[in-house]
Order: structure tokens, then C-alpha cells, then sequence
DNA sequence: CGAAATTTAATTGCGCGCAATTAATATGGG
DNA sequence: CCCATATTAATTGCGCGCAATTAAATTTCG
């Protein structure tokens, strides 16, 4: 049998399960500014530097232009960026928050301390599970270990 | 300005991104048994009872109707499993294991392994991180603090 | 300079995840 | 018994997330 306690897997569905419960407990925080959690997180890397191309902001949140693209003509439509080809280099498209994308930061500003709450954790219990998810992020990111390719 | 640290916000963006790299680690692994990590989770918990109901399969992952009923008709497309009413209740759907879905787990074994060995982590590591996810995440699902409650 | 390679976004297609609705079955109270 | 209510899946619609492809602009190099 394959009952071997599965360890890894189990984390795996933890994060999977930690994942969408968290998207749910923002999502009545966001809907009313609108957004969603993709969304929120695009905003929160603007509202930290403004005019951002497509291809840092999918770096900073690690998604690409078929994920990016339709979220931020969502964004522009609903009126809180605008994006525009760069002067220099006409293959960029810059991301510039509108007024009111700028003037959002303030209603969304008490949605951390809410999530961090709802949470109920310690602030260093939080920052030490960040660090920890991170580095296990990054290491998942690179080729890993030799068991699944042969030696080679 | 709103540039307070946002420690919550980075811990919910560091287990956002740490899944999404964990579905990439596990899509080549899953690749060759044809499933996806959703999938391989449903695979999971019918491998571990058979014959169970498509909200008993929700509850334990979590899913919904909306999402199980046409994954679980991808499986049932594959060969993996078969679907059908039960006989004491005609509204519940019993999913059972095909013979290949059953013969899958064999192919399947290998996969904890290769995933904790990517993660690199101590054992005991993945262990305590699992169990605070799980706290968080059950956390979370209740009503959480009174901040955004109007000390109702 | 000019063709090839590279970079950057956009597009297409598919599979979740979930809210909201619908349809069918089962249960419980009058 | 019969109707109101519950429960269970299925359906619909939308927004990701990502692989693969395409298109356009830029850079590199002969």
C-alpha cells in the first residue's frame, strides 16, 4: 500500500486550503473597493511605485502577461490605472495609477490589520512563517533534488 | 501615506506565491499520470476511502459542487473513476475508483518524496508548518476579530 | 546598414474556484 | 398524506493562472 503518511503532500494542501480561505476572508473586504485579490495585490505593488511596466509588476507578484493583461484592462476599466506604451521602448506598456487608484490606498489601508486579526496570530509568528513560505517558494523554484531525474 | 509595513499582506502574498510555485513544482510530476494538482488532491482522498459522495470529497477538500462536479467528470473522461447516484439517496453522486484509477496510486507513490526532497525541508519543519496553516486557515474561517465589525 | 536573435505584451485555450441559480430528491410538520 | 423546507448536484458566469503561440519593437552582430 501506499499509506506512508504523506507529509509533504499534506503541507502542500494546507498552503492549497490556507490559500483559498484567505481569498475568501478578503473578499468582503475588497468587494467594496472593487477589486479582487489579484487585483488588491497588483494595486499594493503600484501604490508602492507608480508607473510600473507589465513585466515588473510580474515579477514583483511572479505572474506573466496572459495572467497581467486582462487584469489590468480590468484595473483601467474600472478606473484605477491607466496603461500606456512606453516613449522609449514602445514593446513596455507602463501602468500609472489614476487619482482615484492613488486616492483607494487610503480605504484599503485597514485591510491588513483586519486579515492580521482575523489571523489571530503574533506579529513574529507571522513574519517567521512569511520568511519560512518564501524560502520554501524559492527553493521549489530552482531544479530541487536528483530523485526524479536520473542521475543525470 | 498608508506605508505601513503590511506584515499580514506579505504573509498572505508568501503563501499565495509559495502555492502557485508548489502547482508548477507538481504539474511535471502529475504531467505523466495526466492529472493536475487538483486532481491528484481528489485522487488522493479516494485512495484513502472509496465510494465516497461528491460533498464528502468537498468538505474534505474544501471544494464545492461548482468546482468538483466538472472536475470530477474530467476523471470519469480519463478513466479514473465512475459516477453514479446512489441507490439510498438519488441526489448524492457516489464516486468510486476505476481499476486504473485504483493502479494509479502505484504510480503515484513516488511523488511525496520528490516534492519534500524539492521543498527541502526537515521533516519536523514541514510538520509545524503544516499545523499552522491548518490553525490559520480554520481561523479564518470563523468571523475573526471585531475590528470590522462596529464593535457589534 | 540589415538580417537574426531577443525582449515585451497580447492572445488563445483550458482548468480551476466560487458565487448564484436551478433541478431533483428527501424529509418533516400539519 | 401533502406541502413546505432541506439537501445534494449540476449549471452558469466570471476572474484568475499558466502554457503556448503570435506580433511588434529592439538589440546584436556580421
Amino acid at each position: 500500500m501506499t499509506n506512508a503518511p504523506k507529509l509533504s503532500d499534506q503541507l502542500c494542501f494546507a498552503a492549497y486550503s490556507f490559500t483559498h480561505a484567505l481569498n475568501r476572508a478578503y473578499r468582503p473586504l475588497l468587494e467594496p473597493l472593487g477589486l479582487t485579490y489579484p487585483q488588491y495585490l497588483v494595486m499594493l505593488v503600484l501604490w508602492e511605485a507608480d508607473g510600473q511596466t507589465v513585466k515588473e509588476i510580474g515579477e514583483r507578484l511572479k505572474l506573466d502577461s496572459g495572467t497581467l493583461t486582462p487584469l489590468l484592462k480590468r484595473l483601467e476599466t474600472i478606473g484605477y490605472v491607466s496603461r500606456r506604451r512606453g516613449k522609449a521602448d514602445e514593446r513596455q506598456v507602463i501602468v500609472h495609477l489614476t487619482d482615484d487608484g492613488r486616492a483607494l490606498s487610503d480605504k484599503a489601508a485597514g485591510i491588513p490589520i483586519e486579515l492580521g486579526c482575523a489571523m489571530g496570530a503574533e506579529l513574529a509568528e507571522i513574519a517567521d512563517l512569511r520568511e519560512r513560505l518564501l524560502a520554501m517558494r524559492d527553493r521549489l523554484g530552482e531544479t530541487g533534488c536528483a530523485v526524479g531525474e536520473a542521475e543525470g
